[in-house]
DNA sequence: AAATAATTTTAAGTATACTTAAATTTTATT
DNA sequence: AATAAAATTTAAGTATACTTAAAATTATTT
């Protein structure tokens, strides 16, 4: 299996899946940066090998195999984002950068000797869940977007849900990262902006932001996660 | 770099450096399973690219900067190699496979942080030299090959030279191990074998295992080197 | 030194994964 | 419902990394 192809059908499973949105090849070109000449190709060639569903015009749709392959590409990747973060001390955006890259190098042999030594972790460093070996996805539905929390509450941040530099790099400075608590001061409806107290500081995020960091309650320990902890952002 | 090139590379290096093979087109495509061919093709190509010298009918010659890159490539081969060795407990063999996809993939920034984590090792656990980040081997004149060993006399395992799974097995089913101490009981002239005592037992290894197993004086430590030690062959 | 063997190169062709540009179909607008 | 806009598909073409088969060159044998 092809990087180009593993990309492939990861973008539609993330699009389909994490992103909601839709799975037309147009979409899926875009976010590998392909033309769409190339997405029609190769969903084309894919369907062929029973990977995905594909109907002139039509939205992309994996196949059980797909959606297999899909999974075992996120697993691979949010386990050695867990053990580059462990080992290493590397930023998030770093871990992400460099797991992009390995997981599509690494046998389920290798997979198994890093879950197994890092105990089988339920969640990598961004609150995302890691797939176990046979494709189950945790789903908790005790952590929200931090647009829906109320003022005055105060949370532990569950889950960072981006891939860009400039996020991770703000959350880093202020202290927002998976375990930590943060406090609600204001919930501005006019703007729908959030005031937050972390860390000794005040800060006012807006839409962009508070839609992709997640929270919890303080005592929803429902699952006896570890640190980097919960979600319930769609995965199945 | 595509993997391709970086392969083709990586064995002009190996055959010319370590192996003493010559590097013409057609050994190259032998040790990569590709048509003669194939090889002629890309040599012409990575000419002009100045990753190595092409002339018609003879051997390949690498240019400095085909040769910073093969260095490159064995350093993160190695390192990955030191690094799932530590964490994973792996055979030999596994981790040479696992590295050889894994030395692709990974950034120098990364390297780095590998070889930081392990406190920058010297050898790998083959016993094979880590080159540093700016292309420097090691090169210890301590260790030979078990063939020119002398009879009566103990030695430490330095270096399993090799990267096939059957002598790997082979040496893990008998404790050959780098950093493992072994007492030659003979050396036969007339079929060229050598007698061995390791672990309570007696082994008798033919040329073409004692060619490949190096091996050092007890207290020839004069590198200060860790437990997978030593090494003289010729890299540089 | 000529003949034979082995190796290397050239030539022609294939699969993958793209590209741009034009044609088609769908979606949105008025 | 017709038209304009947007997206998708088709068509033609490119670069990479191979293949096999034939031609050219080098190396070996007698």
């Amino acid at each position: 299996m092809s990087v180009a192809v593993e990309n492939f059908i990861k973008a539609i499973y993330k699009n389909g899946v994490q992103d909601n949105k839709d799975t037309k090849p147009g979409n899926i070109a875009k976010k590998l940066g392909i033309s769409n000449a190339a997405a029609t190709d190769m969903a084309k060639k894919l369907a062929t090998r029973d990977l995905l569903h594909y109907k002139k015009y039509q939205a992309l749709e994996l196949t059980e195999k797909g959606t297999k392959l899909a999974i075992n590409l996120v697993r691979k990747h949010r386990l050695w984002e867990a053990l580059l973060f462990k080992l290493f001390d590397m930023s998030l955006h770093d871990i992400h950068r460099e797991a992009e890259l390995l997981e599509h190098q690494t046998s389920d042999f290798l997979a198994n000797k890093i879950s197994a030594y890092l105990r089988n972790p339920k969640f990598d460093p961004h609150g995302d869940p890691i797939p176990s070996e046979k494709g189950h996805i945790i789903r908790d539905n005790n952590t929200f977007p931090l647009s829906k929390s109320k003022e005055g509450k105060t949370y532990i941040i569950s889950r960072l849900l981006s891939d860009e530099k400039e996020f991770f790099d703000f959350c880093a400075l202020h202290g927002l990262k998976c375990g930590n608590s943060i406090t609600v001061t204001n919930q501005l409806q006019f703007n729908k902006m959030t005031q937050i107290y972390i860390n000794n500081n005040t800060l006012l995020l807006n839409e962009d932001f508070t839609n992709i960091i997640f929270v919890k309650e303080i005592n929803s320990d429902s699952n006896s996660s570890p640190e980097p902890t919960q979600n319930n952002y769609k995965l199945f």
